[in-house]
This record gives C-alpha cells, structure tokens and sequence, in this order.
DNA sequence: TTGTGTTTTACGACCTCC
DNA sequence: GGAGGTCGTAAAACACAA
C-alpha cells in the first residue's frame, strides 16, 4: 500500500546537534538507553508472544488497561524538579514531585490539579499561555507569557488570514503523501501556539540550504542560525503555516520529490518522540495519534519513525555495547537535551532519585514498555499504581505548586 | 570549501495476524 | 484486505577532518 501524506512540518533544521541522541554516535555513545529494559524487539526472541502483530495488541491492550495506563504515567512522573530534588526518597516524595509535564500532557490525569493545556507553556519561549500543553510546565516569567500569548493571538489571526488567501488563490502546496489514516494528521496548524510553534522556538537551527526549509521567503522568520536557538520574541510567521492543509495538494499522488525528500523533525519532536519511545517502544494506536497530533505530525510518520528508531535500536544492539553505561549516559544526554530545551528545569536521573516504590514501577513501566513483557508485569503495575494513586491524587495540586514556586 | 562517513526520514517488499 | 511489523535501501541532512 503506497500511502500518501502530506507533512506540514515547519521544515526547521538542526546543525548544533543539541538533542543528545544526535551527538551520541559521534560521542561513541549510542543513544540506547532503553537497552537494559528491553529484550530485543525482534519477535524471534520471544517465546510467550512471538509476533509483532501480537506485542502490538498486547501493547494496544496494555495501553487500553487502566491500571497500565496510570502506572506508566505515574510512573513517567517520577522526572523531578527542582522542588524535589532536597526530599528523601520516600513514599512521601510525591507530595514534591511533578509529574513531567510532557506526561502530564500524555496522561493530564497524573496530576488532577493541573489545569490542562492552559497552564502549560514552554519555560523556554515564555510563550503560548493559550496554547494546548505543550509539555513543558510554566514555571515562571507569566506576565511575559502573557504578553508573548497576546502576540501570538494577533499573530495568529494574521496567519490564519494569509492561510485563508493562500488557499483561495490556490497556491500549490508541497507534495503530499497520504494514507486514508494519516490525513487527519498534520495539515496546516491552526493555533500558531501549538506545540509545534513551540517546536519552532525550541528548534536548534534552521537549514537555509535545505530546500525544504520555507523559511526562505519569510521576512520576520527565524533566520538560519545553526548554533543558537531561536529566541521566542522573534517568532514570527513560518512558510509551513500558510501552507494550505492537505486537502488542497495539488499532486496527491506523488511520493518523493527532489525538493523535499526528507523533513527534518525539529527537536522538539525528536525529544517527545524519544520519551515516547522510552516509555514504549511500541506505540499504541491511541498514543501515536495523540503524539501525531502534539506534535503536528501524522501517524504515519510517527509509525514510520518508531520502526526507525527500533531499527535504529536493533543496529545498535548489533554493534553491542555496555548497555549499563549506555542506559546512563543516554538518560543524560536526553536530560541534557530537555534541558537545552528548558532552561529553567533542572533534573535528576529518575532513578537516582526516586522513592524505591516509583523506581519499581517505572522500572515495571519498561518492562511493561514492551509488550511482551507485559503480562509479566501487570501485577506489579497495577500493586504499585493503587498505591500511588493513593498519594499522587492528593498531592499533585500541592506538588505543582512547589514545583512553580521554586523555579 | 570540499570530500567522506554517519544519521535521519521515508519508502517498498514481504511477513504475520485478525 | 488492512494494519503494523522487520528488513533493506534511497537520499537528504549533518558532522567532521583535510
């Protein structure tokens, strides 16, 4: 089946390789840290569920599973702030924790307190207090937020305008490659505060030679700067927001072009995409349509990169390494790279800091994380869930508190 | 600046499962 | 038949040495 989608991606470019897993080859550390937890995907491996097809429906039913449902999340929750980091490792910690906002954006329930989408921006770009979550928790500077927030609505409104004409005046847009399923995906982003107007301020850098960078044309766009990131204020319009939505493509039929070959995902996706990964590898059908949609890319092409990075993944196991070191060190580059991306948040190793229970579960979360291991695990999952449900439901008010306060 | 090697998207072929 | 899996590969994007 040839299928067909088109990418509204804002085509931004990285050169200063800052998400870690970019750097990690040529650092001679693989980006792999989900090595330990998992077993190799490969099915063959696998006795008591031995398909891909059946580690998908184990994970689709794992996913569907409430109890492992909560308990990834609340496990992802263990990414701590700042707040936390001069607590004990005690059952009590969830009283300073905060979930990680990009969970708390996969799975608002975690923190029941927390207003979703509107209280989350990006701490990095101040920006988008209107925006949907965008999975980087507010911390501080609102009024800044707000005036950024302000911008953008006008922002929006003129882009939404220029959109509006550029259809009407049936301007082609880029070649399109779309399945039935993936037409919902990406189409032009309606809220320049969407995460991936996010994704634009956060990206390392834009490709003036890349001919699918449509930055070209774009007076008060960001201009190519491959080692700094694009500072919030300067976020203007982009060339992919005014690109008329999928259904408008001239050229439905046609695969690969010259002209655009490849997108490059900004990193911001990448980043989500990781954390995604590292928390499944295999991702469930709800899940890459909620990542597809955050992230403002299709299914198809959140589909297609997890079978590359499992690739990715399997090559690397290939080459063999110390898995240990390696599990850290990745952890860390992608800490670092969160970082990178939120300059505010400081944060642990999760499993260096957190309570015994919360490193259970998230250690039961990865093994749940593939899915033929999931049976194996569920007990564990659903004990250490009901547990801590117990206190993060009454604590993540409290817990986003803190976390704000102290940034 | 250029050449080269590596990584990242994206696809087709083929497979299994329902 | 459709979905998604792996595998192999194309080509753009990228890093880096010379």
């Amino acid at each position: 089946m040839v299928s067909h989608y088109y990418n509204s991606l804002p085509y931004s470019q990285k050169h200063n390789a800052n998400l870690a897993y970019a750097t990690a080859a040529a650092a001679g550390q693989p980006w792999n840290w989900t090595t330990n937890y998992h077993t190799p995907p490969n099915h063959q491996f696998l006795g008591e569920v031995d398909s891909p097809h059946a580690a998908h429906h184990a994970a689709h039913q794992m996913y569907y599973n409430p109890h492992m449902f909560h308990s990834a999340a609340a496990a992802a929750s263990e990414w701590h702030s700042p707040a936390s980091n001069s607590t004990t490792a005690t059952g009590e910690n969830f009283a300073q924790n905060v979930a990680h906002p990009l969970m708390q954006q996969h799975h608002p329930h975690i923190n029941s307190g927390l207003p979703s989408g509107g209280s989350s921006s990006s701490a990095s770009s101040g920006s988008s207090s209107s925006a949907p979550a965008v999975g980087v928790t507010q911390l501080n500077e609102p009024n800044e937020a707000a005036v950024h927030a302000q911008q953008q609505q006008q922002q929006q409104q003129q882009q939404q305008q220029q959109q509006h004409q550029h259809i009407a005046e049936g301007l082609p847009s880029p070649p399109i490659t779309v399945s039935g399923s993936e037409i919902s995906s990406p189409g032009a982003p309606t809220s320049a505060s969407s995460p991936h107007h996010l994704a634009h301020h956060l990206s390392s850098s834009n490709n003036n030679n890349s001919p699918s960078t449509h930055n070209n044309n774009n007076n008060n766009s960001i201009t190519a700067n491959n080692n700094h990131r694009a500072s919030p204020a300067k976020t203007q319009y982009y060339e992919w927001m005014k690109k008329p939505s999928y259904p408008s493509q001239p050229q439905p039929g046609k695969t690969r072009t010259k002209d655009k070959y490849r997108v490059v995902y900004t990193d911001f996706q990448r980043l989500e995409l990781e954390k995604e990964y590292c928390t499944s590898r295999y991702i469930t059908i709800r899940r890459k349509s909620e990542l597809a949609q955050s992230l403002s890319l299709s299914e198809r092409q959140v589909k297609i990169w997890f079978q590359n990075r499992r690739a990715k993944e399997r090559k690397q196991n290939k080459k063999g390494s110390d898995p240990a070191v390696m599990q850290h060190t990745e952890y860390s580059q992608l800490l670092d790279a969160k970082a990178k991306l939120e300059p505010g948040l400081h944060l642990q190793h999760p499993l260096h800091s957190m309570n015994p229970m919360a490193a259970m579960n998230i250690s039961a979360m990865r093994l749940h994380s593939h899915p033929h291991l999931a049976a194996h695990t569920h007990s564990l999952a659903v004990a250490a869930h009901s547990h801590q449900l117990q206190h993060s439901s009454q604590m993540s008010a409290a817990a986003v508190g803190v976390s704000t306060l102290s940034m």
